[in-house]
DNA sequence: AGCACGCCGACT
DNA sequence: GTCGGCGTGCTC
């Protein structure tokens, strides 16, 4: 009897067995649906045997096989691979390479015409450095190669990629671009339109309907795109002529997921262009250590784009004002204030950057010093205005503005620090013919606000923009010639070891969006610590060499990426539980590894980064070793111990390579 | 992920 | 005495 095994979308161990009945033709990569605990789920099948692992009566048959394009090997392997390494569940990790919609039954669309054939059309001007860095990639073409390409804030990098990308285009390839967040998109389609009028692309993200995303996913599949730009889940995308994949902003956090299948879409990205023998180019302004470290070991290949574009004007010019000691209104010095004003003057385009949004990040009591925190989390509650009420930004808690203190009394509550809305007030009452626009999550929320913003941007409609990070990264504005930072000493505080590379990283990008086009640009950024390296960094214009310097740091303090580190994450309501479970699991890795040089090391538990959060008490412990290869040999016994370690009501996770931690 | 099974608080 | 709370475990 003919027995397929069927990764179904379930937090399960193991696959589970179905009988073929003849005639049906299914094989590796197949999508069917299957009836498990009575109700009928899309899985993808990995395997045919002729041998049963279950009972003969407890097997159910496949129900029908989805009349969509099957998975190729290297997503299947790559399915695989992400659930192996991520000690995650099979099932989990094939369901993302399977498109939405398959839960309602009915047909696939019928997919769009195929389009005519991509022709070359005439090349952008390269400087010397692009045309180089696009001659290394082209080259590449037909065979792995991984390439870093460093190139600084308005160095051309996007033209890189679309001229690579014309050439494996013209030779009837496919790529796949990588973008970390969903408001790229729109810029990078744009250009790409314009670039390649006769490519098909596709877009692929979170924020598009399933039946857009499902008619993405099978011209993808189909072979009839030939261009396919999304965010992380695009990487799973089946692409029969993959010939090149683009990571832009290689850096960004947000490549990593976060929940379920935890996975880092570039690190797997390049596990594919291997797995598929194409070239795979890791661009930013702002590499990632990992990507340093990987280009100085000689497994990357290091392509630089020191100087800026041709029309694009030189770096901008950096200066340090203490807040300290300094009149100060609302958190803004007089020097970011005159340059404020000269642009309005000049009718220029000013970005005020501070990475927080809401009026103030605490309210605080000056009698007893006792501050606002959210009930469910050991987190500090977020004031804002408009209407006025204290929100936590972890669980979402909102409650009414306390007018008086708990624990004293005073009535004499006090906003502490500054967030983008007390901003926008403070620059209303500074400049008041100005025209202003605060660009967070909160004014970009609903569908198309963020573009809308970008237009009036484009369009010259708004004078002084108030953004948090998600207007630091990739965005080109013409007009802006000025960009103030705000708050950036609070990064320094933090107890994650990536946070000084966070904060060079952002600090280059936010000072990037200034004079990009011929405009000289001027970047102000209030600190009480100049001397510190990451503002030198950002003086000096050079960023490998200071990430060279991380580099270093990390080898010495045996760090990612000198080691390779998991950390099992556990939450319950009682302390307790976490504790516990922490303890034994700590015991059980104890006991599992050698202790000698080059094996597992196994930290005792601590509390998590948000020791609390909606409620639940967390905790974590870490496990690291300096050989990918002996942890990668310890955490598939962790993992399958676990269940038992576990007790009731604890929750918990491994995390591989995790985004941070302490 | 659902959905049933299984032990502890307020009702017809 | 039951109805039901959700915590726990299984699904081919």
């Amino acid at each position: 009897m003919t027995v397929a095994r069927v990764a179904l979308p379930l937090a399960a161990p193991q696959t589970f067995d179905y009988w073929v009945p003849a005639g049906l033709a299914v094989a590796r990569g197949s999508v069917v649906r299957a009836r498990i605990a009575r109700r009928a789920l899309a899985g993808v099948v990995v395997g045919v045997d002729q041998s049963e692992s279950v009972a003969r009566e407890r097997l159910h048959s496949i129900e029908e096989v989805a009349d969509l394009p099957s998975l190729p090997d290297d997503v299947t392997d790559m399915c695989d691979f992400v659930a192996s390494y991520y000690q995650s569940a099979p099932g989990l990790a094939h369901a993302l390479a399977l498109p939405p919609l398959l839960r309602r039954r009915g047909r696939a669309a019928s997919g769009k015409p195929p389009v005519a054939a991509p022709t070359a059309a005439a090349p952008a001007t390269l400087n010397d450095d692009q045309a180089r860095a696009v001659a290394a990639l082209v080259s590449a073409l037909g065979s792995f190669s991984p390439f870093l390409l460093h190139g600084a804030t308005g160095s051309g990098k996007t033209e890189v990629y679309l001229a690579a990308a014309r050439e494996a285009l013209a030779r009837g390839g496919q790529v796949l671009v990588l973008v970390p967040e969903i408001n790229l998109t729109p810029q990078f389609e744009s250009r790409l339109r314009g670039a390649l009028p006769n490519a098909h692309a596709v877009t692929l993200h979170s924020a598009l309907s399933d039946g857009e995303r499902r008619a993405s996913w099978l011209a993808a599949a189909r072979g009839e795109a030939s261009l396919v730009l999304g965010t992380r889940l695009a990487l799973f995308t089946p692409l029969p002529a993959l010939a090149l994949i683009v990571v832009d902003e290689e850096h960004d956090d947000s490549f990593k997921q976060n929940d379920g299948v935890r996975y880092h879409a570039r690190d797997i990205a390049v596990w594919r262009a291997h797995r598929r023998n194409v070239p795979i180019v890791l661009g930013s302004a702002t590499p990632s250590i990992e990507s340093f470290a990987h280009a100085d070991a000689g497994r990357y290949t290091l392509l630089e784009l020191p100087r800026r574009a041709p029309r694009a004007a030189a770096f901008p010019s950096i200066t340090f004002v203490a807040p300290r000691g300094h009149t100060m209104r609302e958190g803004l010095s007089q020097a970011l204030v005159d340059a404020l004003s000269q642009r309005l003057e000049r009718r220029e385009q000013a970005l005020v950057f501070v990475n927080r949004r809401g009026f103030a990040p605490s309210l605080k009591c000056v009698a007893c010093g006792w501050q606002a925190g959210c009930p469910r989390c050991a987190a500090r509650l977020v004031l804002h205005r408009d209407p006025d009420h204290l929100r936590c930004h972890h669980c979402g808690h909102r409650s009414n503005v306390i007018a008086a203190c708990p624990e004293c009394g005073n009535v004499d509550l006090l906003p502490l620090g500054s967030g983008t809305q007390r901003l926008e007030r403070a620059l209303h009452s500074l400049f008041p013919a100005a025209r202003i626009a605060r660009i967070d999550r909160d004014t970009t929320r609903a569908k198309g606000a963020f573009s809308a913003i970008r237009a009036q941007i484009e369009a010259a409609e708004l004078d002084i923009l108030i953004g948090t990070q998600m207007l630091a990264k990739g965005h080109d504005f013409p007009r802006l010639t000025l960009v103030g930072v705000l708050g950036a000493d609070n990064a320094l505080y933090s107890a994650d070891f990536r946070s000084t590379e966070r904060l060079a990283a952002l600090l280059t990008q936010v000072a990037g969006r200034a004079g990009r086009a011929g405009l000289a640009g001027e970047v102000i950024v209030q600190t009480d610590f100049p001397e510190h390296p990451v503002f030198s960094m950002l003086a000096t214009h050079d960023y490998a060499r200071f990430a060279r310097t991380l580099l270093e740091e990390r080898r010495i303090a045996r760090l990612p990426p000198a080691s390779h580190v998991a950390i099992l994450l556990a939450e319950a309501h009682a302390r307790a539980d976490v504790d516990r479970f922490l303890d034994d699991a700590h015991a059980f890795a104890r006991e599992r590894v050698q202790g000698g040089h080059g094996d597992v090391e196994v930290f005792a538990p601590v509390p998590a980064l948000l020791a609390r959060r909606a409620g639940y008490e967390r905790g974590q412990l870490v496990v690291q070793s300096e050989r990918r290869s002996a942890l990668q040999a310890f955490l598939p016994q962790w993992r399958d111990a676990l269940p038992a370690i576990a007790r009731k009501r604890v929750r918990y996770a491994i995390d591989v390579d995790p985004a941070g931690f302490c």
